[in-house]
DNA sequence: GCAATAGTGTCTGTGAGACACTATTTG
DNA sequence: CAAATAGTGTCTCACAGACACTATTGC
């Protein structure tokens, strides 16, 4: 494995990267959204083999020429499916080990998206392949997923639930005028418990990450105010953690 | 692109992993260690180009045949380098694109662990290469790495700053057996700021992981009481983080 | 005694949780 | 008026920070 006297250039002109057997690597992201009470994914039904006719997430290979990086292959990939930028993309963990593909050693680097279903356009996906939103919690029991995909959406709700506890993220996941007690709907969905609601108020609204945006008339009841967020790439921290 | 009649058997026959360009991809594993009132991590020279002479982070390619998942690939590396097999290493974050290696479009997966300086052996590496501890004030100034190696590592601390503030993590930069006082130095050393002694002394306390194992005479002063770790494997989540 | 280090008593402040209460709408 | 939904007043509690204090050693 000597490399005497070879310089840089010469070295990397005569390089060869296929030289040596390398994982398979892919990019997967898994994408919520709430619809009907239930926090949903998107999936992709396969139409080739491995796992043919399976749903499994949104992702595939980088492309080489195409791509600049990791997040922007996500991206790529996500928009082909939903046609919108998604505007929340965030790493969750980097799988990898020779069960997962029965091809052959694979990599994966999953990625969750936040995204207000009432944005995504009507589903109208580049290949043929159906898109479609399933509940998180059928999965796993009714529908398992192509790959080691269904535990890949777990880690990614793990991550959710856990981000849940100290930041305002789900937010994101409805449009963009909402009023807290939406948001707290939210959160107690993610979360899969009651909060208090003038707890809830009191730390978000101190957060000062929310302006207001006129009322809304309820069906019955009291109007709501509304709010939107002042800075959507901002992720406000909070200083202290709801219980758990 | 279409796959018509092939059975998933004689799919998989066929399947040639390495008809298709991929990025390569590589683990590296950021370890830490505290000496000399400084935080430091290992570091290798490397005898090959690209960057042939600088220090980068210990890792390289997975090796198909031997390892079994990623976790364990970064682990192999780490061993070879350092005799010991480390108690706690954490997945940081993957990156990957077209610049950080001349080569090609690359991609690495990013580990960070803990490691007390007295257990590791007195670095007899396998490789011819040197290895080294580096202070992580000097590197970006004094020093610069292979590769991103250098932004690697600011990640890596980036987590491992954030993490100190809510898990009792840098007791693993310790010998089996520390102070009170000891372990609050590393705080201290890592967040760069200096903290009450009576609130950390009631927070770690109070969260049960330590054992007492008898009392240190000190150079000069009152005794000290040792402990250790209850669980080294397990890590405590602190309810509330330090404040900023 | 003094210096040095370990360790405590106790007050303050902040922000989450609990829960009874008020406010504004429709019918 | 009642029902429904939005939003508040205010108490309690847990735990981090501040800081003056005590404890135990060597010299």
């Amino acid at each position: 494995m000597k490399v005497p006297g070879v310089s840089e250039s010469d070295f990397l002109r005569t390089y060869d990267a296929r030289a040596f057997d390398r994982p398979n690597f892919s990019v997967d992201t898994v994408v919520f959204t709430v619809a009907d009470e239930q926090l949903q994914v998107l999936l992709v039904k396969r139409d080739q083999h491995p796992f043919r006719g399976y749903f499994s997430l949104v992702g595939g290979f980088v492309d080489l020429e195409v791509d600049q990086d990791l997040q922007a292959a996500a991206l790529r990939r996500l928009t082909d499916k939903t046609g919108v930028v998604a505007p929340y993309l965030e790493q969750v963990q980097t799988v990898g080990n020779q069960q997962r593909d029965p091809r052959c050693w694979s990599v994966t680097t999953v990625y969750f998206s936040l995204l207000a279903k009432d944005r995504v356009k009507p589903v109208t996906g580049t290949g043929t392949s159906a898109v479609e939103w399933v509940n998180v919690s059928e999965i796993g029991s009714n529908r398992s997923l192509a790959f080691d995909h269904g535990q890949l959406v777990s880690m990614a709700v793990e991550r959710l639930r856990n981000k849940v506890l100290y930041t305002a993220l789900p937010a994101h996941l409805l449009p963009e005028q909402f009023s807290l007690t939406q948001l707290q709907r939210i959160y107690e969905l993610i979360l899969n418990r009651a909060l208090e609601a003038k707890a809830f108020r009191r730390r978000i609204l101190s957060a000062e990450i929310l302006v207001e945006c006129g009322s809304k008339q309820q069906a019955r009841g009291r109007p709501t105010q509304m709010y939107r967020l002042a800075d959507p790439r901002y992720t406000y921290v909070f200083s202290r953690p709801l219980d758990l």
